[in-house]
DNA sequence: ACGACACGACACGGTACGTTCCGTTTCCGC
DNA sequence: GCGGAAACGGAACGTACCGTGTCGTGTCGT
């Protein structure tokens, strides 16, 4: 996230106020209202400050949504993968669903289509390794005879993850329990079942 | 789509030379620099007009964009579900791929966290209507024994749905013919397969 | 000690917003 | 036809936020 001045000397105490801010101000008002000069002015710091660490306000909210996801979504191992996509799919949805976090996410989703920068760098930080992370948890239960050798797993983490953002995008009621539970369950079997 | 004043009074000719121009401004600026403004000016119509029959910019282009849609992704009855689903899924990856249409589309998702009036009428005019049409033909496929009785159909729909928002949102490649057919037979496999 | 540099502050031009006013054109009802 | 309501195009308004520039202050590394 940090763009150019590489330095040591930067105030690690705008930093945190900065991040802070942005995300209190998501909260009480929304992620429309959080612009630059109200960061600025509520964090005590100057929008020059802002600019020089971080190309937009989307690359703060992306550093402070980051920090809280992987927090918030652990990948386990306890030998049962349905058990653990459930609680790591069900982590993430919980995070998405309490402010700051989901009008946070829903904000910087929705700044990628104009922004390249924020778009590789929201792949390249978050999404990518996650989707790693998943396939390893996946191929890890392979090993455990769970999951078929061929399986697909790459297609696999979209079919998970892909109802979530489906959802969050289009802002339909979030998933309860049951439902997380339900579209692991079917995407396991997917994995499991013969061609046809 | 038309907010108010219910007239039969209302032009015509600049009805459309408004969605034209927005699509078109989509295709050679880019959604970020569809402004109401810009239509305006690009269309030979006063502001005024535009905002007297649509609440926002994302208003005009969802109503261009619907139309589009629909056209672009029917849903054929072949008895083959199997080749109906790949053909509806195509048809819709396809109409994304392309400007205006991708942009257009990915620019009205970006407005929906700020915009309550925009995302219900996205999904009333949209989503949900082509949900029902698409459980509706996984009904008939039930009925012709394609698949198991109990089976979750708003799940699946979620599923094939899922990943094409995820990788939208997320600007991910677009998905080729053979990654389509293989998220559906997936799809189709989780719902014949057995719990487990 | 000193110089480099991040800092807060403030001001700038630019863009698009959503609204208002005005004068013109279109079309429905009489 | 004719009168009037209403939609129309055009122009201008104040507001908000953008991203950048400047300036003086303070602090940290050498």
């Amino acid at each position: 996230m940090i763009t150019s001045p590489s330095s040591v000397r930067r105030s690690e105490r705008s930093r945190r106020a900065i991040l802070r801010s942005a995300l209190d101000l998501c909260t009480e008002r929304g992620y429309g209202h959080v612009t630059i000069e109200a960061i600025a002015a509520d964090a005590g710091v100057s929008k020059k400050t802002i600019y020089r660490w971080w190309p937009s306000k989307g690359a703060v909210l992306l550093e402070a949504f980051t920090d809280a996801l992987i927090d918030a979504t652990p990948f386990t191992d306890t030998g049962d993968i349905g058990a653990d996509l459930r609680s790591h799919v069900a982590g993430a949805v919980k995070l998405l669903s309490v402010p700051p976090f989901g009008p946070a996410y829903a904000g910087i989703l929705s700044e990628l289509h104009h922004d390249d920068l924020l778009a590789q760098q929201l792949r390249e930080q978050l999404v990518d390794p996650r989707v790693e992370e998943a396939i390893g948890r996946l191929r890890s239960a392979q090993d455990q005879g769970q999951i078929p050798p061929g399986a697909d797993l790459p297609l696999a983490v979209e079919m998970l993850y892909g109802p979530v953002y489906y959802r969050h995008v289009l802002r339909k009621p979030v998933q309860d329990e049951e439902t997380i539970a339900t579209l692991v369950d079917h995407v396991l079997r997917s994995l499991r079942a013969p061609g046809y």
